[in-house]
DNA sequence: CTTAAATATGGAAACGTTTCCATGAAGAGA
DNA sequence: TCTCTTCATGGAAACGTTTCCATATTTAAG
């Protein structure tokens, strides 16, 4: 790469001092008619670019902002990522990137290394808020920073879905749906506090719905061996009759799972994922799951930055916007038929039924929080 | 954000040059044991740290990567993303991300600024590698660059799929699989070259085969109507049994239309698909389609630049990797059963039972294109 | 034709680093 | 004790900008 002309080169080939040229390609100044088509010869020719990094020195702006996140190749940070990136290009900054892989010490260096490179802003999703050292850095060194999925501790703002509550919604359509032995499957639980969230809300949920606390299975990073794991789980949960996945993805590799140890969903065992995911919907059955919007997420929490940045009033949530709805889908059904047809409660292994309970496809209420 | 201590305070409150700062600091040069320590308090009192701007404009390095690509909505972006930024990451850099939508306006400006903010390399997928303007400005700043999806015009390096091939290649499984007619639906056709490459390759290959040319219908960005477009689209091409979508997002969504319509894939139409997202698996019927590895690709392009950047020798493609393979899946079936009933493989139009191949377009939406 | 005002222009400082070089101090060998 | 290294340290330049200020030139006004 060879290095480029500065303005000194430009003033030299123009016969000016470097004042004239900054003013004179900025428009922040006076000049004549002649020196400006001299100025403007010299950069043609020299094929001239400011460099930002002389700006940034001298501005102290970098025109960048830092956007955290555990994992593009997850589609709901993927397009959160996408959104925030949009308004920030809009507004004239780029985003500089970090997928953390749920690695806190990655998140912290990361996190160290943006502060250094004087971003604008930050928006960021943490392994976890309440001990983030990166976030501690960010608060210590005011930045403008935007918090996303995690719920936002005292002095901090986040746009998050509220994992809590919606996890709590499932556990009552579980129960709507006469459900009462329930698992949960989750993954990265011990890195993400939104896994967490949601095991919580959910099981406290259930047993406030008179249902057993609900089993709890933690699964790696898109195992293969999930088949083996779930069949050993439903054997050590007997009864079990609905699974609550902590995200979409999971739950469509759950479902896919059941049907190789030869379950029918949602006849013998009913799913809910969370995300609400497009592909959900194009699946047979459709997955029921918690519906979120996270490019709209993406794009709040990039307002948010902008706003802090330039110190105008914060974007709020509209009235009308809920963080997430409940999405009906084929592959939760209640377990009524099955008491009442054959009298055998779930047991395992669960009943072949080929007569399979179907999903109501009339029933497609929204659901609104 | 308060602005945070330069190495001018930290020499001012240790009682020291800055160079001395400097030095012990970066461990670069002698100290003794005494000024370390005080340094080092001052320092901590002050809470400093180096500013990356201030070091990038003396040693005209940024430790920043620029990534540029159309879209992470994508899946198939998302993953290579992903991908070159591990690798970037883990190399000490951090990356740029500039998703253009497809728009070549973006697309140079985002270039032009990442050259200005003097990235170490790119690695960038764009809209058109022929006519990029982005792309020549890159070259003509001899910027370390690696391009990603793009067939790679002469002087640059690429990772790509080969298109061309791949797309010939789906189109000897519709012929190993009877099909005469069949149509290509394609996403983004004017602003994409690999779309337009798989079209050709399909098509060309098609013929070579002995079957017509395939349709072409171009749809929009994830058109809510996709359905009323494939109705008139295979009302307009009768006889048509098989559609080549040209990525695997578009072929979901059209086995779901072709549903809606009440068509039995792969019974009515055989559907195939390319990329190879996981979700391809997971559906019933499986998706066949072109499968690829975006995020191996990502990793390549990355350490590719990392190379250049280095000047060690270019990473090359092991022999045993292959861009792209074929994924057979449920969604395509041979015609077999027809034509070997009534002997008429090959005659135009195919024979087709007309009860079973007629479908009921939706009168209301009809007309709306 | 003079003077005041407006217009053009360049020099130099500042932004936060690193690094070259010079100077001062300390230790070693005679 | 004197010189010769070696070690410690700080000053200053350089990186590429912008901008303040001073100066030189023109124009307008009297």
């Amino acid at each position: 790469m060879r290095q480029p002309a500065t303005i000194k080169d430009v003033a030299l080939k123009a016969g000016c001092g470097v004042a004239t040229v900054s003013r004179v390609l900025n428009n922040t100044g006076p000049a004549s008619a002649a020196m400006r088509q001299r100025v403007l010869a010299a950069v043609n020719e020299l094929d001239f670019q400011f460099s930002e990094v002389g700006r940034s020195l001298q501005s102290s702006r970098t025109g960048t902002i830092g956007c955290v996140v555990p994992s593009i190749a997850n589609p709901v940070y993927a397009d959160t990522v996408q959104g925030a990136q949009e308004i920030f290009l809009s507004a004239g900054f780029q985003t500089l990137l970090v997928c953390t892989n749920y690695n806190a010490d990655i998140e912290s260096n990361a996190i160290r290394t943006l502060i250094a490179k004087q971003v604008a802003g930050i928006v960021l999703t943490v392994s976890d808020a309440k001990t983030s050292e990166g976030l501690s850095l960010i608060e210590k060194r005011q930045v403008p920073h935007c918090l996303l999925f995690n719920a936002a501790p005292d002095n901090h703002v986040s746009w998050a879905v509220d994992d809590y509550a919606a996890a709590g919604r499932v556990a009552d359509k579980f129960a709507e749906n006469k459900h009462v032995h329930t698992g949960f499957l989750a993954l990265n639980f011990q890195s993400s506090d939104r896994a967490r969230q949601r095991y919580e809300g959910f099981a406290e949920r259930c047993v406030y719905n008179g249902m057993s606390k609900p089993a709890l299975l933690e699964v790696e990073e898109d195992s293969p061996e999930l088949t083996d794991l779930l069949g050993k789980f439903l054997r050590n949960n007997p009864g079990l009759s609905g699974i609550f996945a902590s995200n979409d993805l999971l739950a469509l590799a759950t479902i896919r799972s059941a049907r190789k140890l030869s379950l029918d969903v949602p006849g013998d065992l009913s799913i809910v994922g969370f995300d609400g995911i497009k592909i959900g919907l194009m699946v047979e059955p459709s997955l029921a799951t918690i519906a979120t919007d996270p490019r709209m997420l993406g794009t709040y929490a990039g307002d948010t930055v902008l706003s802090m940045i330039n110190g105008s009033a914060l974007p709020s949530m509209p009235d009308t916007y809920q963080t997430f709805s409940f999405r009906d889908g084929g592959s939760l059904a209640p377990l009524a038929a099955e008491s009442s047809d054959d009298g055998k409660a779930a047991t395992f292994p669960p009943s072949k039924d080929p007569t399979k309970r179907q999903f109501n496809p009339n029933r497609r209420d929204q659901d609104e929080v």
